[in-house]
DNA sequence: TTGAAAGCGATACCAT
DNA sequence: ATGGTATCGCTTTCAA
């Protein structure tokens, strides 16, 4: 049997309008029925519904928005750095169940951290009318945020702070969570340790350096390496530092992806039990691997449902100033983190 | 400074109307500019852009796909199981990848295996007019994707079967890939081992045990479970399966969670390096555990892709039979099923 | 080449 | 309580 798009004369193409002449009644009673307004006769109201049925009325969203008052689409955009990354799938996930819970739908697309993919993103978006708007912006200064504000679709950032007054923020203490695992490193006794960040364009990856460097200031003993954006890049880095004269004693990451790159590195050099290694953002498995991988973890749902609701507030008028919501880390020592420093130890 | 629905003057409420009157031609003149289509006087374009980027004007898809010939509104729509699950969010990746190219959006959420969720999901892409689905369907005889056929949305099922005539497949070779790897553990000396799989209204669950009791015929020796669904449903059966007077000597694992499960309890135990374990659906850092798990791995980015592919040739028109394309899998040894009998071992 | 006008399917106002 | 009708923003004849 062929698919074609009009194959039974049901669906595609029953208006109200024809529900309403089969039924006998208005065209706007139909709309009432459909829209589940009260103050129809229950009889009528059967009778529309058992007409909608026989023609297989489909209702059009489409439609009904844009006659709509208030010009609604139940529909919010997200934009994501990549969709496959752990991290950002748990952003969606949490992001598009809380919209569940009001009936709305969510469009999603990746960035890349490619601006230019980000702004095409943001345009497709509020071309089509998404109520609201969610976005990982790839810069500090957005240009593709900046036109979604002048346009007016309520907006908030997540994961990532921006330089644009006025919009919603939701990110998790960077600085602080790093600076704390850092500390650990040199309680235990690390002197010699590699930072291995992300591009620095992203305002994480600076967050991030900031609380390590907070603990460990650059210089020659802490080499710090920045723009590591793959697993295969990290990986590589790291069998660079390992073969330097003076190797680390221990490793911190800014990033889940760098974070496999470097323990990659490790096992293949076989010092994963020797040389310490604590990474930014947990990942699936980090415990099952020997030595477990330690981690200061983000919780992404929390952040997903602290930016739903945040854009809920907004879409159900609030018209207050810009909140920023910072949600905490918490460290995982897993034993990768609790190596001690060779000087350290027994 | 607050975020208000209309903050500036421009932006929201600005239509083509207003832009034709700046400009002082036809609304159907902005039409054309917009829609780039050739035959406008490049003075009159240039006047009409100029005077769309002073008001800011932003193009209204919603109203455009409603009154447009073929009614396309750019949008397709994707059911998955579980958004936050690495099989889905990759099938996801690569069918919006695919989408992109054509400049169609992707509309997506989450059945999480439950048919009433998968219907409203459907019903409300139906009711959006995405122009075509792509569902994992939940069930067999799937009354969700009878519905949306009806309608008339062309429509392509992914990564399992389904009992409606006409509509386009896509899977992976389940059976046979399940049936080789069974093949090289019972070549390796198993004969006593477990079979773990997911819940039987799945249509991969069913034919991926399938392909195991080829080669193992279901029997005291050879224990089936079926049903697990968590990570931590398969960790305490593996237990259960380890504390018996006869524990097998390997695993096969239906499901990635359910792998992670039964590896849990392995490691638990102490027992990964001396039972085998094989699973279906690569995950990753597989290769980081150790020993390596080696898995069946399915291919999502090109079953995606193959989904896509499908599916636009019905938007393009394509009246044909249903098509099913079947991609292969792959054993990738990497330490975990190499693991030889006891009665096998020197 | 350009513009006026009809109409996509639905909502909301205003009579009845 | 119900139905007629103007209208949402846009595309698409059809005439000029």
């Amino acid at each position: 049997m062929a698919q074609g798009r009009r194959q039974t004369g049901a669906g595609r193409g029953v208006t109200m309008r024809d529900v309403a002449d089969r039924a006998g009644v208005g065209l706007a009673t139909v709309s009432r029925v459909v829209n589940g307004v009260s103050g129809v006769a229950p009889e009528l109201a059967e009778k529309v519904r058992e007409a909608a049925r026989d023609l297989g009325y489909r209702h059009d969203a489409t439609a009904s928005s844009l006659r709509r008052a208030d010009r609604r689409t139940d529909t919010v955009a997200l934009v994501l750095e990549d969709v496959a990354n752990p991290f950002s799938s748990a952003l969606q996930r949490a992001i598009t169940d809380a919209a569940a819970e009001r009936g709305i739908m969510v469009l999603s697309g990746s960035s890349d951290e490619n601006p230019s993919r980000e702004r095409d993103l943001v345009e497709t978006f509020t071309a089509r009318r998404a109520d609201g708007l969610i976005v990982v912006p790839t810069g500090r200064a957005d240009d593709a945020l900046r036109a979604a504000r002048i346009f007016g679709t309520p907006l908030v950032a997540v994961d990532r702070m921006v330089d644009l007054e006025g919009v919603d923020t939701v990110t998790v203490d960077n600085r602080e969570g790093t600076a704390a695992a850092a500390a650990r490193l040199h309680a235990a006794g690390h002197r010699r340790v590699a930072y291995f960040g992300d591009q620095p364009t992203i305002w994480t990856a600076d967050e991030r350096l900031a609380g390590f460097s907070d603990i460990f200031p650059v210089g020659p003993a802490t080499p710090v390496r920045r723009g590591l954006s793959s697993v295969q890049a990290a990986e590589h880095a790291a069998h660079e530092a390992l073969a330097s004269p003076e190797p680390p004693t221990a490793f911190v990451s800014g990033q889940n992806l760098i974070t496999i790159g470097i323990r990659r590195a490790l096992q293949e050099a076989g010092l994963e039990h020797r040389i310490a290694l604590v990474g930014f953002d947990d990942f699936p498995l980090a415990d099952l691997l020997t030595p477990g991988v330690s981690v200061i973890a983000q919780d992404p749902a929390r952040l997903g449902l602290e930016a739903a609701r945040l854009l809920f507030a907004r879409l159900d008028g609030d018209e207050g100033p810009a909140r920023h919501c910072v949600v905490p880390t918490r460290y995982i020592a897993r034993g990768s983190g609790e190596i001690p420093a060779p000087s350290a130890r027994p």
